[in-house]
DNA sequence: CCTTGACTTCAAGTATACTTGAAGTGCTAA
DNA sequence: TTAGCACTTCAAGTATACTTGAAGTCAAGG
């Protein structure tokens, strides 16, 4: 699959993609022309990055558990430590989220009281 | 109140607080001797701040909210627009980060699956 | 054949949000 | 009174994540 499909897919820019992958997060195959090829497995990390990176985690941090991703048995333990680690973040981003957002449908309802009286002012 | 103990209150720095206040977020009285006094109604724009700041507000967009928070009456239907627009954002970041979440537990599970497999070629 | 458009590389620029450093002022407690 | 700490300003530096520009290659269609 050719970078501005996949772009386009995800969501994303191809230079975007190209920046991804300057900074280790991906390496597609190239044709003899030096055309980048992403195959399953590359989009199926895609998958991974897009969903880390909207959890809150850095392209720096992806990174790393991409390169000992690679290595596989031994890194087991240091993987499942990161997804927890993150999860709990994620999880608490969450809840801070939702905190926020009754906060300004308060704020909404306040505004929306306030233009009320103003109606009422000027009837 | 004196900025170190804003900060501490708001889990921020007092760098952070003269940045914003810099940017035009905030701006507290100042005493004799030019040391800000952060007063309750200073409290209250921070906390909005900190609030859709975690909605994915930038500090660009709370300056203009505060600004025409200023001129009052007229601007009640921009701000309540504001608002309504930023909820919905922030419910769109919600569902995805939910998201997010799921597919991150679904990883940690086949993390620890993996970890079985490997434990039992062990054995 | 030659233009068009997508691909390539590499370097530099931009946006956002702070952080850090230098240099100085002023209250407080030993 | 003097040491120390928190306050001040202003400018410059840093981190993260892209974006943009210049210059060039290559395949397909009119």
């Amino acid at each position: 699959m050719k970078i501005e499909t996949v772009a386009h897919q995800y969501h994303l820019t191809t230079p975007t993609l190209r920046y991804y992958e300057q900074e280790g997060l991906l390496g597609p195959v190239r044709r003899i022309n030096g055309i980048r090829d992403y195959q399953p497995a590359d989009l199926e990390r895609l998958d991974f990055i897009v969903c880390v990176k909207r959890c809150g985690m850095t392209l720096h941090q992806i990174k790393h558990f991409v390169d000992i991703y690679q290595q596989d048995p031994a890194t087991l333990p240091e993987r499942l430590e990161i997804l927890q680690n993150q999860l709990q973040v994620s999880r608490e981003k969450q809840a801070q989220l939702a905190d926020s957002i009754d906060h300004l449908q308060d704020k909404i309802t306040d505004v929306k009281a306030l233009q009320t009286t103003e109606n009422s002012v000027l009837s």
